[in-house]
DNA sequence: GAGCACTGC
């Protein structure tokens, strides 16, 4: 018997084996008798990789395909890749994945795994998911946004009791997964479905409290030295086995790592990673901005007689699972964005984690044996800081994108619709105000025709507002790669070294000087250009301290949306727009367009004042090419904002007010009041005529009246500006066409 | 004169 082949009949045997396999009759029946489905099981009952199977066996991809989201890209590449080779298959034929730029699929396919967001944008493009028989959402538990708005479509759309399956030739099913939590919730939010649940195959573990941290702690005081303490002592004192830390970012675990060294040092024998014959404790730090090539060293089983310790901060709870961990020690804290409506702004904190995400934490110990969880946190803490479930994504993060998007699938009332948890009315108003703020959707909450091209794009609505900007004046070479640029991670390298990181900020202080100075966006335009035009990029990063990585992916970004920007292009209505003037106005005029937001004017010495109503005062930031040129500046506007111990702004362009002067007005005009009856308006057409004579009712009278005047006339300019752009382009094809 | 958790299209 062939290696291989052995390995797969092991597959199958394990296959055979798992807890699920028992219930197979019963959950395909489970799967055809109902709409919806809630199926329930921990992590090792198979139901990822066995129920699709199950399903394809019985042959119900013939009525369509089979669709699996996971909110991971590598979870739906590994998990594809397991069930083709389970199943026999070669991987992308009836097996495939799907991820953004990993296109792993055929005609052949009719099971298909993808991330959440994936199958969203297959929404926009099939509103019907004509193509499928059975769609399931993976890791529901988990919660994050594009799944919350995967259900809500699901719920309401697709087969919701008002609409039904319309349009469809044969009825859509859909499956929830989700680890056992919150089934009821589930079922109860899907008309009252049945749960079915599969026993998992995890390990105990047990878990202790502590006495250091107590609810006093709570803004999170230094848990360093506790969690370096209880470590020694599992390593001290407990059984052969890895140890798993949770922490909540790099410094933290640098520092932890360092003590953890010189104490282990103390109460151990010598350590040596490279001599394999002395006992010890081997400490390795994980965190995600940290170079993939360290990052695999840590899946590697340790040396005889060594115990590992891994450091790490929540990449470790879902994204990567690391073999051999049977001791857990949780600090309990968490670094999450939150937006904070209060001061607009999304803000970076360290906050409890919830009981569910503790439990989760202590999970990581039972997978491959027995396992033991030790919270630095007392029992109090637990009992008064912490959540039972996390806050779901959708509830603490801007839903500008979110909402264009259930715009665009014509969702008008999105405050009506059906959330699992409904995000604060706030948030949904702000939403709503951006998005006409950047001519995404009219005075009546309707998406305009801009609105219809931004929602292609996979960028923030300013961003992508900017970018159309620039193509209606032909020059989106300014603005494509700049887009990239600003949706990958910092591109800048800043190493810890003293020495180095004066070499490193010499080379980026060059870098922005050569592209002009004073514009960190013209400075990001220019690395990505020289980058792409050296001979070797990968060298040009290396010598200039730029991230190689962020980089590459910014050039495939930059492709991607090049190719969007084609294909609508091409459409008839693509606005055209004529500008006189130089290049770097030009430029710094369309970021104008999708950055009014985001101004700021300075008032007394290196302060500025944001423009956005909040008024906040806010500081250049040291890494930026304008920081110490403060005084020659006026009026500027900034990618984004960072609390640290002042509020900074980071990516900071120079403009004229002239430039902001007409957009500005914008800011405060909008009434959020007027928005919200809008936003929970049917798109009954007896109902946009009422609430039409309402609102111009509304807008005549009272103190309204000179906002309202002001409102007319800017929507009058707007759609003389479309005439006239729909005029140009036609004209330019009739030239084309007489060529 | 500074310090970014994790995802995803």
């Amino acid at each position: 018997m062939s290696k291989s082949s052995k390995c797969e009949s092991q597959r199958c045997d394990e296959a055979k084996s798992l807890p699920i396999s028992r219930h197979r009759d019963a959950l395909v029946r489970a799967v055809e008798d109902h709409v919806f489905l809630v199926v329930t099981g921990e992590t090792g009952s198979g139901k990822t990789t066995q129920l699709p199977q199950y399903l394809y066996r019985a042959g119900l991809w013939k009525a369509g395909n089979i669709g699996i989201t996971q909110p991971r890209r590598v979870a739906a590449i590994t998990v594809a890749q397991r069930v083709s080779h389970e199943m026999r298959f070669t991987l992308g034929k009836e097996v495939g994945y799907q991820v953004r730029f990993d296109d792993c699929t055929s005609e052949a396919t009719v099971v298909k795994y993808m991330t959440d967001g994936c199958l969203l944008r297959e929404i926009l493009a099939d509103p019907l998911l004509s193509k499928y028989s059975i769609v399931i959402l993976d890791e529901a538990h988990e919660r994050s946004l594009n799944t919350d708005i995967l259900l809500g479509l699901l719920k309401k759309t697709l087969c919701g009791v008002d609409k039904g399956s319309e349009g469809r030739s044969v009825p859509l099913h859909v499956v929830v997964m989700s680890a056992t939590l919150e089934t009821d919730k589930l079922s109860t939010f899907l008309g009252g479905c049945p749960v079915f649940t599969i026993p998992g195959r995890t390990f105990p573990v047990t878990s202790s409290f502590g006495s250091a941290i107590g609810p006093k702690d709570v803004n999170g005081s230094s848990y360093v030295n506790e969690v370096v303490r209880v470590a020694l002592n599992v390593h001290s004192g407990e059984l052969a086995g890895d140890i798993l830390v949770f922490l909540t970012g790099q410094s933290e675990i640098e520092k932890a790592c360092d003590l953890l060294y010189e104490k282990a040092e103390r109460i151990d024998y010598r350590y040596d990673v490279q001599d394999q014959t002395v006992e010890g404790l081997l400490i390795l730090p994980l965190y995600g901005s940290m170079p993939t090539d360290q990052q695999r060293q840590i899946f590697l089983a340790p040396p005889t007689g060594i115990r590992k310790c891994v450091v790490a901060t929540n990449i470790a709870a879902t994204s990567l699972t690391i073999d051999g961990i049977k001791y857990i020690v949780d600090s309990g804290f968490v670094k999450q964005l939150n937006h904070n409506s209060r001061v607009g702004m999304d803000i970076l904190e360290v906050v409890p984690i919830s009981k569910s995400e503790a439990q989760q934490r202590a999970g990581r110990a039972g997978r491959t044996s027995a396992g033991k969880c030790f919270r630095i946190y007392s029992n109090e803490f637990w009992e008064k800081c912490m959540l039972e479930y996390t806050v779901p994504e959708i509830q603490r993060t801007s839903l500008t994108a979110v909402v264009l998007t259930l715009k665009c699938l014509g969702v008008h009332d999105v405050i009506g619709f059906p959330y699992l948890d409904r995000p604060e009315e706030r948030l949904i108003l702000e939403a709503l105000k951006q998005l006409y703020q950047f001519d995404a959707i009219d005075r009546r909450g309707r998406v305009t025709r801009l609105g219809e091209l931004m929602v292609e794009f996979p960028l923030h609505p300013g961003l992508t507002r900017a970018l159309l900007k620039a193509a209606s004046f032909g020059c989106e070479d300014l603005l494509l790669p700049l887009a990239a640029m600003l949706s990958v991670e910092n591109i800048f390298i800043r190493p810890g070294h003293p020495e180095k990181q004066k070499e490193a900020d010499k080379k980026h202080r060059r870098l922005a000087a050569k592209a002009g100075g004073m514009n960190d966006f013209a400075t990001l335009l220019s690395v990505f250009q020289w980058c792409k035009d050296s001979d070797s990029p990968s060298a040009w990063c290396k010598e200039n301290w730029v991230h190689w990585r962020a980089l590459k992916s910014a050039f495939s970004i930059e492709t991607q949306l090049c190719e969007i920007l084609l294909r609508l292009k091409q459409k008839r209505d693509f606005p055209v727009e004529v500008f006189t003037g130089n290049k770097s106005e030009l430029f710094r005029r369309c970021l104008c367009t999708g950055y009014f937001t985001n101004v700021a004017r300075r008032s007394v010495g290196k302060t500025f004042s944001t423009m956005d109503g909040h008024g906040t005062a806010v500081h250049v930031h040291p890494s930026s090419s304008l920081f110490e040129h403060e005084a020659e500046l006026d009026w500027l506007i900034f990618h984004d904002m960072m609390v640290t111990s002042r509020v900074y702004l980071r990516t900071v362009c120079p403009i004229r007010y002239e430039w902001v002067k007409e957009l500005l007005p914008k800011l405060h005009q909008v009434d959020v009041y007027e928005l919200s009856n809008i936003a929970r308006e049917e798109v009954d057409e007896e109902e946009v005529a009422k609430s039409e004579s309402k609102e111009a009712k509304r807008l005549t009278e009272g103190s309204d009246k000179d906002v309202a005047s002001k409102l007319e006339k800017r929507n009058d300019e707007a759609s003389v500006c479309d005439a006239r752009a729909r005029y140009l382009q036609r004209k330019l094809e009739r030239q084309h066409k007489a060529l």
